[in-house]
DNA sequence: CGCCTAATCTTGACTGATTCCAGAATAGCG
DNA sequence: CGCTATTCTGGAATCAGTCAAGATTAGGCG
């Protein structure tokens, strides 16, 4: 995977922390900021957390990156973008797996009712247990 | 409503503090914890944030309320519970609508795999503009 | 190739929601 | 009415995340 051209390709600057920021969230599927900081670490001990918080939301911004944050969690990223596929969250230990969207493009539910809201996305959060843990 | 009934019912101790939270969720739907302190303390001007904390958490154990948290946001209450309905939020203020689960009883979702996991809901989030917002 | 400037990074303080703790108060049983 | 476990008060502590100022650097331009 060539981060430095996805970066380019987003109009990012391409800068060591990016890249190595890039590769972690591509390595470890739904790992937290502070999961991140210790991965990015590993290759260039120096990094600032404040420097991935800042990276964690450009590439948000840019799409590079998906922000999934269930209820009661922190922020977790994963690099699996554009097919808006969902979650299951295990209420025990918090391990998270995709699940594929069986409907297709995003928003893939029309709500009953839309109380006039223009909708965007639909997220579904699977809840229950993990193998390990039921 | 006879709030004391209601915690009667769950088998919580009736105290003013609880009365008045459990109340103050009724009046004030998707309110986060802040908001409800300040409710409160309308009627009970002396009840600590701890108390407020320690009985959000109390009627959400019971059932009494249930919790919500789009990602992004701080923790929110809900007196409408059972019935599985779900929620549109505006990315833009932060309102939040109730939406009804076309479907019916939780999890009103399959999941298309659901890795051995063993799913006990499907929270569905919409996410948009609200009226006033676009 | 080396300069320049805006973007990015480092450092360190700060915020705000939530939790932890110890001692005082109280609901509700007997 | 008194007892005891539960709940409440007050205050400190935690933790993810943000803010801000000054140093560094990517990458366009000559």
């Amino acid at each position: 995977m060539d981060f430095q051209q996805l970066l380019r390709g987003a109009a990012l600057r391409v800068t060591r922390p990016r890249v190595a920021v890039l590769s972690a969230v591509h390595t470890h599927p739904h790992a937290d900021t502070d999961s991140i900081i210790g991965a990015v670490r590993r290759d260039l001990p120096e990094v600032s957390h404040q420097a991935v918080y800042n990276t964690l939301h450009a590439l948000t911004a840019a799409r590079l990156v998906r922000r999934i944050q269930p209820a009661g969690s922190v922020a977790r990223y994963e690099a699996r973008v554009g097919d808006n596929h969902h979650h299951i969250v295990c209420r025990s230990c918090g391990l998270i797996a995709d699940v594929d969207c069986a409907v297709g493009e995003a928003p893939c539910l029309e709500a009953s009712d839309d109380s006039g809201f223009s909708i965007d996305e639909a997220e579904v959060v699977f809840w229950g247990q993990c193998p390990a843990c039921s």
